[in-house]
DNA sequence: ATAGTCACCTGAGCGC
DNA sequence: TGCGCTCAGGTGACTA
């Protein structure tokens, strides 16, 4: 338990992640208040603001105790005044810390996201709202975080699947229908992920240093070349975003 | 304003 | 065994 332990010091190791960590030197003794989450940021709050942790896709967070030798990829030590530690390890420092004063909704990287995918706001006339006369690639429109937040590649890859739409069809283009299938095609793949304990691939793991278990149940994503698991139709591979999309030109329309 | 691309970083996995 | 190359991912910055 974190909450109401406080802080004694924070030691940045290497400030090089996404951003560069800028803190301010005054967190030593502020007390810790009841962790919160913003689309993928760790909200953790202290007396004066708040810290906002991003684990890009590699980071971890571990207790530890404060005099534990760091390893190579452990850049931040979060020191609770328990003599624990609270270590953030990212070997890809894709990560981030920032600091925002109170109200932390006023950091400029939480100020204009979407809603949350699991939540009532994300439903089919929001989504039908933001597709509206766009021409961009429906799964663009899934990845963007100003419409839905917490939707990555895989998931989207997924959730396109199980909707039975193409990545690449035109947002506008869909029907509201279609839509608020999308909709529960996300809803269903991101909390049969939780469910399984999440997706890792190659070296990552989750917090507890296991893999998650939902990339056995990935049904199209690094399957391209593959067949379909419901009509067995050979499975496409192109590139969209910059990222490797996958869909069943059968299932998929 | 919108759409598309690029960059950041490191380890795994591959071919030679 | 070792070297060098490619790829993956989240997301803001940048370019048309």
């Amino acid at each position: 338990m974190l909450t109401g332990r406080r802080l004694r010091r924070v030691v940045v190791r290497n400030a090089a992640l996404r951003w560069p960590v800028e803190l301010p030197a005054s967190l030593g003794g502020q007390r810790l208040g009841p962790i919160g989450r913003r689309a993928k940021y760790l909200l953790l709050p202290v007396e004066s603001g708040s810290l906002i942790v991003h684990l890009g896709m590699s980071g971890h967070l571990s207790v530890v105790p404060a005099d534990t030798p760091p390893g190579k990829h452990d850049h931040v030590d979060f020191e609770l005044d328990d003599g624990r530690a609270v270590r953030l390890t990212d070997p890809r420092r894709f990560g981030s810390v920032h600091w925002q004063a109170h109200p932390v909704e006023d950091h400029w990287l939480l100020g204009d996201l979407g809603p949350e995918p699991l939540s009532r706001d994300f439903d089919a006339a929001h989504l039908a709202a933001c597709a509206r006369r766009r021409k961009v690639a429906v799964k663009n429109l899934l990845m963007n975080a100003k419409v839905v937040v917490g939707v990555g590649n895989i998931y989207a890859n997924e959730a396109l699947f199980l909707a039975g739409i193409r990545p690449r069809v035109a947002a506008g283009r869909l029907t509201r229908s279609r839509l608020g299938e999308l909709v529960a095609a996300v809803k269903a793949t991101l909390a049969s992920a939780i469910q399984s304990g999440g997706t890792t691939l190659r070296d990552f793991t989750g917090a507890d240093g296991r893999p998650g278990y939902f990339v056995h149940e990935l049904v199209v994503y690094g399957r391209g070349g593959e067949p379909c698991v419901r009509c067995a139709a050979t499975l496409k591979e192109v590139w969209l975003a910059g990222r490797t999309t996958v869909y069943c030109p059968q299932c998929q329309i």
